[in-house]
DNA sequence: GCCGAAATGGGGGTGACTACCATTTGGTTC
DNA sequence: GAACCAAATGGTAGTCACCCCCATTTCGGC
């Protein structure tokens, strides 16, 4: 089991001035430092003071664009949250929750991962207690999120509980593909991992929707 | 959205000697010293050398006891999954995953949580975001006993996709449940809330398993 | 070229956590 | 009860993440 955190391509219109551009590239330069030195030493053996030394900064630098060293690998500037979450809202009613969900995530997400750096990060992420909680975590937000998406689309002015749980339950499917996918070395479509998840979840419904005596 | 993690009751058995006694006694005086500052001031406002003055010991000592600030509310020493790990197993293979789950649970796992305990650790990490995070990351090793467990009742020799996606799922709908029940101050019966959630999902499964055309 | 604002670096400080060593204390043996 | 061992404890010093403040440089508009 790893985690769900899965890094965006940034597609960055170059802005004007010189100030910007060059603060994108010091935010780079730190965070490519940073993850090969976690690749080659790990994540603990490698210290701020190193990372600020190769991306030549200061480490006052560095906690200035990174707020924690964790950040460096969780942090992935564009939040997508809001588009998914409207993605799922805009679905049709006549959709059940999971086909929903599903239906959005191919619409509004999927294509927008740079596997190359979730690769990385994600290498690192495993090898750490700390990362992989932290990660998940952060996911936990997608949680919420969810949930408030399925209240909305049932038109439902707060979540009740079986938005929450639906919410879990599909956040587990998905972190079961992410993780699947992020376990073969992030190579293969995502969008056909996930795709896959959430047949084997229908299939399992079946299943589960049979009320047994013992 | 809360987490998953729960305290058990420890019902020790006195050891003979003086010296497990006063340790089994130091614990509990460094536990209750850190929840009592944890409540009162916050997790991160509280240091360890204020936890380790109230409980009378160094900080040396402090650290031999718990491996880091953050163990004092996730660490529950009783480790119990391998007992529900059987108990799943055991379940007969006529029920599908999601009763053979909640059976084992309420059989060998629902009647050993100390609520109270449990209530005071929910309430401190529902604070900070890392507790939050190391707490989730502790589910993650739920998911494996899970998947392992699910595979080995459907007599496979590895878990597949099919075991993997179930257990993140069930995790979801457990996990689900365990939030609302923290979330209403672990007042009730944790055991019927678990029912509960379990039911909604039967239903919300029925849902689910159609396929449908858009 | 000038000036305000932003970006940077440095120094000093706190807190979590570790490694090492010296001391005390509970349990055992005679 | 004296001697002895092992476990438990406390103290010191050190590392590292991270914060706060101040001085300096650098960029961009005028």
């Amino acid at each position: 089991m790893i985690s769900a955190q899965v890094a965006l391509r940034q597609d960055d219109e170059l802005p004007t001035g010189l100030r910007p551009r060059k603060k994108i590239k010091t935010r780079l330069a730190i965070e490519d430092a940073a993850l090969a030195l976690f690749d080659e030493h790990g994540y603990d053996e490698t210290t701020v003071e190193q990372i600020a030394e190769l991306a030549e900064v200061s480490t006052t630098t560095f906690f200035r664009y990174f707020p924690s060293k964790a950040e460096v690998v969780l942090s992935h500037y564009p939040e997508q949250l809001p588009a998914l979450r409207q993605a799922i809202i805009d679905r049709p009613g006549s959709e059940s929750d999971l086909t929903a969900v599903r239906r959005a995530l191919q619409s509004s997400w999927v294509e927008a991962i740079d596997a190359q750096r979730t690769a990385r990060k994600a290498r690192t992420i495993a090898t750490s207690p700390l990362l992989r909680g932290l990660s998940f975590e952060r996911g936990l937000g997608w949680a919420d999120t969810l949930k408030d998406a399925l209240a909305q689309r049932r038109g439902l002015r707060r979540p009740d509980e079986q938005c929450a749980i639906a919410a879990m339950a599909i956040l587990g499917v998905l972190g079961a593909a992410v993780d699947r996918w992020i376990g073969a070395g992030c190579r293969g479509d995502l969008g056909v991992t996930i795709e896959r998840s959430f047949d084997v979840m229908t299939s399992l419904c079946g299943d589960w929707s049979k009320r047994r005596r013992n």
